[in-house]
DNA sequence: CAATAAATAATTTGATCATATTCTGTGCGA
DNA sequence: TCGCACAGAATATGATCAAATTATTTATTG
């Protein structure tokens, strides 16, 4: 009956926060096949909770697109068509440069630190062949970036692409160990360092192109 | 096939859908107030619906940017910022010209009827005055454009934006009787009848500039 | 009789609600 | 000022009902 365990303020979020996370993270991670039918039973049980805050978080994710809504009433991660991938691609083209120009006006020292830390962790990830690893690093490297912009609103809308691609992004893990990906972060890092907003948003502009095309790769 | 009537609703939508709608309506169309607070038990009251589809649907929203959720876990309407404003500016000049862009060149006579149909509507909202329905029917003359591009992903996140200003057109409404508003609609729908999609392109361009800097103005 | 279609039953899944619990802020009293 | 109780609101669960999918059975036809 009556639940003693106050769970003080500290670090307590609301079980939907939580479920809605962990979804998130499922599904920018390429855990999930493109297709693959999501159900609300499935998550309650597979994330242990209850059908309500998996239903609320279940709603967040298809607002953002990252699952779609069926006319069932069934919900399932959408495959994302060719067609799909050149519309991300052509947001992200104009989003991400613009996000970076924005971040580099007002890094700190202590921000590019940080970048670098982990820039050098996605380096041996990628150098160990940790896919997994590689995909959460990589990801945590954009965003940062993303937030150091101070750009509320064009965060959100570039941080939600990420979860359009983020089922494809399997096939390119597959690839991970026979590539030679030679991201454009170290350019970016240097023009940030350097205090050229312009050579940031070029040198981020290419690792999208490059991003974007592994992608179409593994779809095409 | 088989399926007798057991759907005895074809256009049964779950109630959390419906909710879902006629709140996005109520932000879209600026009947809150920036700022203002909205409790689920007040949203269940006024839309005559339960606890869950509520919360659902104002999960969704949030999703959106439509909603904020914030620490205290109470939900409130943002303030649109002046650089928040900027910011949905630069994603519309790039997302819309484009959408447009894609739209002029698969567009058939009958979809360009429905526009003047709707444009015509339009005007003569302004004529009297209506407010309400002058922004309804702006909104829709958009949407409706962004449909016949036939880019999901990108109809999406420009629709999304709308919701960002959305509780600040509430200011814009009052001013709509001294204003001359002159939108580029005609400029558009003679481009589009023209086969020329730049010059929709153009249209709109200016067009968004111009709905951008009314709100500059009524926020500033 | 075999093959296919139709109808029906069984199972899964989604939608909604009533209720119990927890959280947050506030006011009262020491 | 501090602590505690209280009210309003959000959170979360499980029950219940409806809808849809799948499986099974029955009917029909060549």
């Amino acid at each position: 009956m009556m639940n003693l365990n106050t769970n003080l303020s500290a670090g307590a979020l609301p079980v939907h926060e939580i479920v809605y996370q962990d979804l998130r993270a499922l599904i920018l991670f390429g855990e999930f096949i493109p297709g693959e039918a999501v159900t609300i039973q499935g998550l309650a049980t597979r994330l242990s909770a209850g059908l309500t805050p998996v239903r609320e978080a279940i709603r967040r994710l298809t607002a953002e697109g990252a699952l779609s809504f069926n006319d069932n009433r069934r919900v399932c991660v959408p495959t994302l068509s060719l067609k799909d991938l050149e519309d991300v691609s052509f947001a992200r083209q104009f989003l991400e440069p613009k996000l970076i120009f924005m971040a580099a006006q007002q890094v700190t020292a202590q921000d590019i630190a940080a970048l670098i830390t982990l820039d050098s962790a996605l380096d041996q990830a990628i150098f160990r062949g940790d896919a997994p690893m590689y995909l959460r690093l990589n990801y945590q490297f954009h965003h940062q970036l993303y937030q150091l912009a101070r750009a509320p609103i064009l965060s959100a809308l570039t941080d939600g692409l990420w979860l359009r691609f983020g089922p494809s992004l399997r096939i390119v893990c597959g690839r991970l160990g026979t590539l030679h990906l030679v991201d454009q972060h170290k350019e970016t890092l240097l023009a940030l360092k350097a205090g050229d907003p312009q050579a940031a948003s070029d040198a981020i502009l290419q690792d999208v192109l490059q991003g974007m095309e592994q992608i179409r790769l593994g779809i095409a």
